[in-house]
DNA sequence: CCTCCGATGTGCT
DNA sequence: GCACATCGGAGGC
């Protein structure tokens, strides 16, 4: 099991480490959730990438494989897979999936956070970055988590999807026309393309 | 120390 | 389409 989780993130390039996630099962904090959309973050030559500059923060990209890489964003968490070749500070985001199982945990989870007491569509359980950390329970403490391990948050083989669609990244300033985003076509768990409002080609 | 701002999400116009 | 809540990272001074 092991060897075939390190096998998604081992390709040398990061793109193709994001098309081979889809379709994983991430699992912890009882949930389950097939990833269904994800982006690739490069490093030194990707200026949307937080490896774009080697900082305090950026460090654990250019560590081990198959550790999770959670950051916070507008007091959002944002969880992406550390991916290889080591050297390059690569990683996936994963943007949004199916949750498979878990649903009442993961519905819980988000509702907490809601004004209105209106019950939210297992589809958009974790539809957005934020929201799936949210679903999953993910926070700052399952920062380097070793993704092959399954006693906490890990990743599970799962069926490849049968399409896939590629797209610029949603919401980044920099690199906004790179074609890095892939999603499970069609598959109604996948979030919306937003364009940065001041994108820029870099 | 301080200022700026984002790989977001939500609600309202 | 647009505003804004919200907070830690990053960089300037």
């Amino acid at each position: 099991m092991e060897s075939l989780v390190l096998a998604m993130v081992s390709k040398p390039s990061v793109s193709a480490n994001a098309r081979d996630l889809l379709g994983s099962h991430l699992v912890g904090h009882g949930v389950t959730i097939r990833v269904t959309e994800v982006e690739a973050y490069g490093g030194s030559d990707d200026p949307a990438s937080h490896a774009f500059r080697r900082t305090p923060r950026s460090a654990i990209m250019f560590g081990p494989t198959g550790r999770l890489y959670v950051y916070r964003i507008h007091g959002h968490h944002c969880a992406n897979v550390v991916t290889g070749p080591t050297d390059q500070g690569a990683a996936v985001l994963i943007r949004a999936g199916e949750v498979i199982e878990g649903i009442d945990v993961a519905r819980e989870r988000r509702s907490s956070r809601r004004t209105d007491g209106r019950e939210i569509p297992t589809s958009a359980l974790a539809r957005g970055p934020g929201n799936l950390c949210r679903a999953a329970g993910i926070t700052m403490a399952d920062l380097d988590t070793d993704l092959a391990n399954p006693t906490s948050v890990h990743l599970s083989v799962g069926d490849a999807p049968t399409a896939v669609s590629v797209g610029p990244r949603v919401g980044v300033r920099h690199a906004a026309d790179v074609p890095w985003r892939f999603w499970v076509t069609d598959d109604p768990t996948v979030s919306a393309y937003r364009r940065h409002a001041h994108a820029a080609a870099d």
